[in-house]
DNA sequence: TTTCATATCGAATAATTACTCAAAAGATAA
DNA sequence: TTATCTTTTGAGTAATTATTCGATATGAAA
């Protein structure tokens, strides 16, 4: 069977041509069967394969009245200079579904620069929904770095970081940020930052021309806990103190005031910065991120936004 | 019955929604009626418009590997700065299909740049095809230009005219160039091009960042005939002198040299450069095209090409 | 208001596409 | 080479989608 690279390229080049007969030049299964001389069955595999391997790309390219007012909206009373609503599917599995595709689109934006730009990215479902969009394109002079530690707890590294599968897709230079998202004591937070590699980093994700960020929900299991960077007890006491959510493991309240004196001592993330002058861009959707979301904007922790209609309507309500 | 623009541009809406449940979201269309609150066979209605009205759009997103030799091979032997080889529908009755997609998306990476640009377009049906397909956008500033007159014989204007399409796409200013294709006499071209006016624009789409043209044959029933432009004797002269193609209405020989003393001398449209510095992309495809693009790389009259699969398997033949 | 032309709708049906399963073909290792 | 495992294939069938057609509704004109 064709185990071999080679093959499974050819296989894909096939699958490729399908689509694109069926798709874009609205063949039947049947005709592709007949141009490309196989079977009407393995042309649906192909057609499948193209579809599964995301090799032909939907877009909706038509503004629609609902999305746009609601995200003119959402622009006007929070003071961003970008807002884009997607279409939501409320029985979807994909939480990132709708919203991965508009970032993607955005991100492409700022890759198909000529001149280099350095691209900043946070974690979660979100990011991670987007870059996966990203089509593959060549653009080595850009930079993408980490706003966020990429180290787990027990110091492995996460290999399906956001900032890995971008650059495989463009090619540009990755810049991962080595530490862990929450470091076990301010001491070591700050011996962590004082690293002139790790300060280097910083520094560059804080020059960055645009961001892309998720905005974390602290309810009941948020991922800094399930990923093991803070205790039950310390998330019970983020709540206690008001905690509405975070954007790269700083958390805020409700109006969107950073807490001090409980895990935001240890976050060894880029710091976020008050009114952003560059696109820092948030991404999230969800009616369990709707409080999170709400302190983001309240605290102007974020100067886009991406999310979708029902979550904008309830913004807005 | 809804006539009335409002309720138009609400199906419209309903049909990208439902055409983006049906593509992006993968529903079936029962699911969508469920969703939508409508019937099923409303369901596939609308998405059915939906892909009438182009509110979807597919691309393919997979470098073919015999698309990308070609294309390769094309650049290397003809010494272009830009190609690109589409694939093919062997039986598609649009003669634009894949290179009008192709085409549109090279135009909207012009078209995305903030900085303002002037884009230079042709004529014919290649071009038309393009900028059918060229996505609503915002971009008021650029300038669209038209490279080739806009009015027929009996002066009547040409309404569909690329520029006017891709103007109503962008919202970018039009251009058109009022006069003939082919003037009646030497002198009435003289005339003609020596109105301020008219040079202004010519000066204008010389000036231009990026030009777009078709690439004519001369054999049975060019457009310049059926457009009246030359009658039945004059396109045997020249063929008879060797006419193996035109641009913008410029006939040029097998080796690419341009015809003296005989239409040319009463084209109206833009001069042709040779070796252009600036972008200057031809999108041509079809046997009956071959020997025309030939002539065309010959010249150096290009330098881009769009074409398909087949065309360039021959151009490389 | 009535009439007419037109658009929309749902049901029935035809066409197309997706899935299941058993058989065949390729690869891998003894 | 043979045994064995995996992948691919095509037939059959189920599911989904497209089309046709008559009925109904709607706006415009009389």
């Amino acid at each position: 069977m064709p185990r071999d690279p080679k093959s499974d390229r050819l296989r894909l080049d096939d699958a490729a041509r399908a689509g694109w007969l069926y798709y874009v030049a609205q063949n039947t299964q049947d005709e592709i069967a007949a141009k490309m001389n196989i079977s009407r069955q393995s042309a649906q595999r192909l057609v499948a394969l193209a579809m599964r391997e995301r090799l032909v790309k939907f877009r909706l390219d038509h503004p629609i009245a609902r999305c746009m007012e609601l995200a003119q909206a959402i622009r006007d009373r929070h003071g961003l200079s970008f807002c884009e609503v997607t279409l939501v599917d409320p029985t979807s599995d994909n939480p990132a579904l709708g919203i991965a595709e508009v970032a993607a689109a955005e991100m492409e934006k700022y890759l198909k620069s000529e001149p280099p730009i350095v691209m900043a990215l946070g974690t979660g479902r979100e990011i991670r929904g987007a870059v996966d969009q990203v089509s593959r394109m060549t653009c080595p002079q850009h930079k993408i770095v980490s706003l966020v530690g990429s180290l787990a707890p027990d110091g492995s590294a996460n290999v399906n970081d956001p900032i890995t599968v971008i650059g495989d897709a463009t090619g540009a230079p990755r810049h991962p940020l080595a530490v862990p998202v929450v470091a076990t004591s301010k001491e070591e937070r700050d011996i962590i930052c004082a690293q002139i590699p790790i300060r280097r980093n910083i520094a560059l994700a804080q020059s960055a021309d645009v961001a892309f960020v998720g905005i974390g929900e602290l309810n009941d299991a948020p991922p800094l806990l399930t990923d093991g960077f803070i205790t039950r007890r310390e998330l019970q006491e983020l709540q206690a103190a008001g905690a509405a959510g975070e954007i790269l493991g700083w958390v805020f309240d409700d109006r969107g005031r950073l807490l001090h004196g409980l895990t935001n001592d240890r976050v060894a993330s880029v710091p976020l910065s008050p009114t952003p002058a560059r696109p820092f861009i948030g991404v999230a959707r969800g009616p369990n991120k709707l409080r999170a979301i709400r302190a983001a904007l309240a605290g102007r922790w974020v100067s886009g936004l991406i999310t979708d209609e029902t979550t904008a309507a309830a913004l807005t309500a």
